[in-house]
DNA sequence: TAGATTGTTAATCGATTAACAATC
DNA sequence: TAGATTGTTAATCGATTAACAATC
């Protein structure tokens, strides 16, 4: 809100919410820091400096109300919100997204698909249909979505991403295993499955060299 | 190798091997840690210290050769290997990474298949059947694979993978919406699909907010 | 050789942890 | 009131950046 909060506890917020989530759904109504941060193996100090960026939840001798501090991460995400959001490419991993994300838990709605295959183009996937690209820019112009999932070959993708912002795209959520080059004022998230493969191997053969 | 080097190099690598990759299809034969930062949008600085983690690579008043440097960032992570991984959970996810992710390129080979669905347990995915998971015991202790990938629902993920720490597994890549909790030696990466969009949904919320 | 650029040490910056006074 | 636990300041730790001598 007022000042700029790093990187390192933004990261660490859907993680809070996540863990808040589970102990509302186990009945638990209040938890002071030391006792969540037991259990998701971080330090209690952190977890009173991370949410206090954003104000003081907590109350002294009592910890913090499970729920209140849920709805008021939950707040702090904007997931009460509902981007626009569309997604282009609706291959693989772009079809399974859309059929197994709760985009509307998550600050998004999903109001449109594009697929330049011919084949794809007029199928139903989650109750809309599969566009073609060359109604995009009628489309987007129209709709206003705010983000879009890019779910397109690397060799095209920054060409698209280009396409979208201008027609007025702000956000983009990037599955391509690519670098998204934008203007600052665009957000990205980037989801790349190969750098979370490789990831891994390192650290399989460090604690293969380990031994 | 010898020392232990901090997750935020180790964060930072693939999407070097990334960049060097490109620069390698694109004919380019060398780079300074100056160019390579500018393109890259970070220090000449972090570069030449992340690399020095592994050893010096490059070579006063000339910088780095392209294709040496992606073979060494190769093999620190251990890309040459082929670690055995099976996936668990054919569905939506599941089954678009296997189609779409190159595993042998970046240190795995997937080997094995397993779905609880009836209508899918035959089924022919990547010249791979998909197989009941009451064979999964056998088959894990015969092949060894070492890595799991889990794409099954997060009710359950955490049994599935003491399940499969039990037959030996000691590596996972996470698809599912929860928290794996695992002893000290094995491995995890998390792909929180939902914590990306939240992400993305607070990035947002603050650009609105800016203006 | 002169110029360029590394590898590496030192300085800075930011993030995490510890400590404790405030207060419920 | 006494005990517990926050919010917040101060101390520590680690990561990033700057600087420069070494050297190709």
């Amino acid at each position: 809100m007022e000042k700029n909060v790093s990187a390192s506890v933004i990261n660490r917020l859907p993680r809070y919410y996540r863990y808040l989530g589970e102990l509302l759904n186990s009945g638990v109504e209040r938890i002071s820091s030391k006792e969540l941060s037991e259990r998701m193996g971080v330090t209690a100090s952190q977890i009173r400096q991370d949410l206090n960026c954003f104000g003081g939840f907590g109350q002294q001798g009592y910890g913090y109300n499970v729920e209140y501090l849920y709805g008021e991460i939950s707040a702090i995400l904007g997931l009460n919100s509902k981007y626009k959001a569309i997604l282009v490419g609706a291959g693989n991993i772009g079809h399974a997204l859309t059929r197994n994300t709760n985009f509307e838990k998550r600050g998004f709605e999903l109001i449109g698909i594009f697929d330049n295959d011919p084949q794809k183009i007029g199928m139903e996937i989650r109750n809309l249909t599969v566009m073609d690209p060359k109604n995009m820019k009628e489309f987007v112009e129209r709709e206003k979505p705010t983000m879009a999932i890019l779910s397109v070959p690397r060799a095209v993708v920054n060409q698209v991403a280009q396409e979208l912002i201008s027609y007025g795209i702000k956000a983009f959520l990037n599955f391509s295993y690519a670098e998204l080059s934008t203007n600052d004022d665009v957000v990205v998230e980037n989801i790349h499955l190969g750098d979370s493969l490789m990831r891994l191997c390192y650290k399989i053969s460090e604690a293969d060299a380990k031994k």
